[in-house]
DNA sequence: TGCATTGTAAAGCGATCGTTTTACATTAGT
DNA sequence: ACTAATGTAAAACGATCGCTTTACAATGCA
C-alpha cells in the first residue's frame, strides 16, 4: 500500500470518528505512519486532504449504489451502515464543519450530493418505468433520513425507510 | 434582555453558521458584546456554553411540536425551516464535531433525540387513534430526511416528506 | 561509484486556541 | 459615603494549531 492511499485512509477515519475540526495534523502523521514532511507533499493541505478524502468516498459510495431497483438501493444502505456504522453523512458534516467557506470541501460535497441525488432519479425510473421527480425525492429524503436517524435509532431506521419506499413505490405503480 | 440571554443567543448563532470547532472565543465575545470575563462568568466553558445552547433550542422546537397530527407535524418542521434555514440538525451536527467525546453536549444531544422520539411516537397514536411504533419510526426518518436534505435540495423537501407521511398514513389507517 | 529520489526525526514558524488574570469603571443598596 | 456587585479593556497563560525547515538516512537506477 504505497503513502498517499495509507494517509487518505487514515484521514477518512479520524475525520468521521472524530470531525474534521478536532482532527489534528499530528494526530494524523501519527496515524497514517508517516513524518509531517511526507504528509504534505502528499496531502497538500488539510484542505485538500479532506477533499481526497470525500472524493474517494464518493467513489467508493456511489459505486455500491449501481443498482436497479429503490429497494435494492436500500439494501446497498443496509450494507453500507454494517460495514461503516452509523455517523451521519460525512460530507454534510464536512460542509457544516467549515460553515461552507472551504471551496475545496464545499466543491467536492455540492459534486457529491449532485450526483447523489441524479442516481436517485435514475433508479426510480428505471424501477418504475418511467420519470417521477417528486417520488424520487421522497426516496431520497427516506434515505437521507435513515442514514442520519440511524446516529441514534441504530440501523432500524434503514429497514423502515426500505419499507416505507416500498410503499409508496407500490402506489405510483398503480 | 440580560446579558446571559444575549450570549446564548449569538453563540446559538455563531455556532450554528459556522460550526462549533470553527468559533472562537473572540468571535463570541465580539458578537455578544461583552469582554470575556463577563462571557465566563456567564458561559463557564466554551462545551457548557454549547449545552447551554442546544438545551435553549430544544425548548424553542420541542415547542413547535405540540400538535395533533402527523401533518401538522410537518406544518411545524416547514414554518421552522422557514424562520431558522435549511443548515440540518444543529444537535447531530454538535454531537459528530465533538465526536461524542464532550459529556456535557453528548448528553443535551441525547436528551433532545430521546424528546424528539418519544413526541413523533405520540403524535402518531394521536393521528392515528393507537400506537404504531414502525410507522412512528417512518415517520421520524422522513422528518429527519426533510431536514439535512433540504441542506442541498432546498425546502421543497419538507413538502416531498409531508406528501409520503401522509401517503403512508392513510394506508396504515385502511 | 554517484546522484537523484523519497523517506525520517525533530525543531521551529507565527498564529490562534480556550481560559485566567490584573487593574480599573460604573452602579445600586445599606 | 461605603461596600458589594457587575461590568470593561487588555495583557498574558500554556497549549496547540497548520505548516515549513533543517539535517540526515536509505533506496534504486545510471
Amino acid at each position: 500500500m504505497d503513502m498517499t492511499s495509507k494517509l487518505t485512509a487514515a484521514a477518512e477515519r479520524l475525520f468521521d470518528r472524530h470531525g474534521y475540526m478536532a482532527t489534528g495534523m499530528d494526530r494524523l502523521t501519527e496515524a497514517a505512519g508517516m513524518s509531517s514532511r511526507t504528509l504534505y507533499k502528499h496531502a497538500g493541505s488539510k484542505a485538500a486532504l479532506m477533499a481526497r478524502v470525500l472524493t474517494e468516498r464518493d467513489r467508493r459510495f456511489m459505486a455500491r449504489l449501481e443498482v436497479r431497483t429503490v429497494d435494492a438501493l436500500f439494501a446497498a444502505l443496509e450494507d453500507w451502515v454494517r460495514v461503516e456504522g452509523c455517523r451521519g453523512c460525512l460530507f454534510l458534516r464536512s460542509r457544516a464543519e467549515t460553515g461552507g467557506d472551504t471551496p475545496e470541501i464545499a466543491e467536492a460535497v455540492a459534486a457529491h450530493k449532485e450526483a447523489f441525488h441524479r442516481r436517485v432519479g435514475e433508479v426510480v425510473a428505471t424501477d418504475l418505468g418511467r420519470e417521477d421527480p417528486a417520488l424520487a425525492e421522497q426516496v431520497l429524503v427516506l434515505f437521507e433520513g435513515a442514514t442520519h436517524a440511524a446516529v441514534y435509532r441504530g440501523a432500524q431506521t434503514v429497514s423502515a425507510a426500505r419499507a416505507a419506499a416500498a410503499i409508496l413505490l407500490e402506489r405510483a405503480r398503480s
